[in-house]
DNA sequence: ACGCTAATTGAAATGGGTTATCAATTTCAA
DNA sequence: TTGAAATTGATAACCCATTTCAATTAGCGT
């Protein structure tokens, strides 16, 4: 018995909508999907090799396609991969990048959030994801 | 005698600290990618071919990846297509992204702005340049 | 101005990620 | 259960971008 009834559900919903059909694939890369917050083909691909060895990458891709069209999933081109997140997993973060060490730090800011909100609603947009990212330097690299 | 004096200087002095050159065709293209606002290396390639024809493909992703090494362009992802905005243009530009027909605004938010530096500063970092793609669906995509 | 060395170029090959093709298989409604 | 339609896996095709490499060019020292 899976542990991802609603998305199930709302994955079924988009199926019967569509006329396309529940198959074990799907389940299958579904359960694993819903696991991460975002992940790319790829990682999926070699994730489920263990439970699957024959299960192909196009598959993988096709999937998760169909995950962004059921509203289950969302593409994001991050360099040269796609990553594809877990929109039921709410729990967004944005990025603070050293430009000389590498360093990354993670926050949350509902102020900024808010605020985009309202630059979007001023514009007709409806957002559904975004990406922040502040490049500099840490304490350590300013000298 | 060109129009973008500052920009040139910039690039100049990235030629100068990495033992570049300062070639013909960096020029060529640097004069056309500052005109625009953000373009990707096909365009500028189609509209630099009238100018010279046997300008190449590789030597417009070259240069546009030392532009953005420059400071002068940042390159962003989006759907398959990489757009390198031009830095110079309008200092910071942040984007509304259609995920549906890919149309794009640009803005600009002073609280927005504001907000990361107290975000940078609580976290003992300087910004020198950020990116916020707010990804959604545009008012004629949202049915 | 000349020559030398290293950087740059253009053309084509290569690469990586994603999508399309197609015969075989599987789902699911009748 | 049966049959039409959807799905799958393997692989070929695609697209954008980078790498390769011989020929050219920039820019320094002389």
């Amino acid at each position: 018995m899976s542990k991802h009834q609603k998305e199930m559900a709302l994955l079924k919903e988009h199926l019967g909508k569509h006329q396309l059909k529940y198959t074990r694939q799907r389940e299958l890369i579904l359960d694993a999907f819903l696991k991460q917050e975002h992940i790319t083909a790829e990682e999926l691909y070699h994730q489920l090799a263990r439970k699957d060895p024959h299960l192909g990458l196009a598959t993988i891709y096709r999937t998760l396609n169909l995950f962004c069209e059921a509203g289950l999933a969302q593409a994001r081109h991050f360099g040269t991969q796609t990553q594809y997140d877990n929109v039921s997993h709410k729990g967004h973060h944005d990025h603070l990048i050293c430009t000389e060490c590498g360093k990354i730090v993670e926050f949350e800011n509902c102020d900024i959030e808010r605020l985009q909100e309202e630059v979007a609603a001023r514009n007709g947009f409806v957002i559904k994801t975004h990406r922040l990212e502040l490049y500099g330097l840490c304490s350590r690299c300013q000298h």
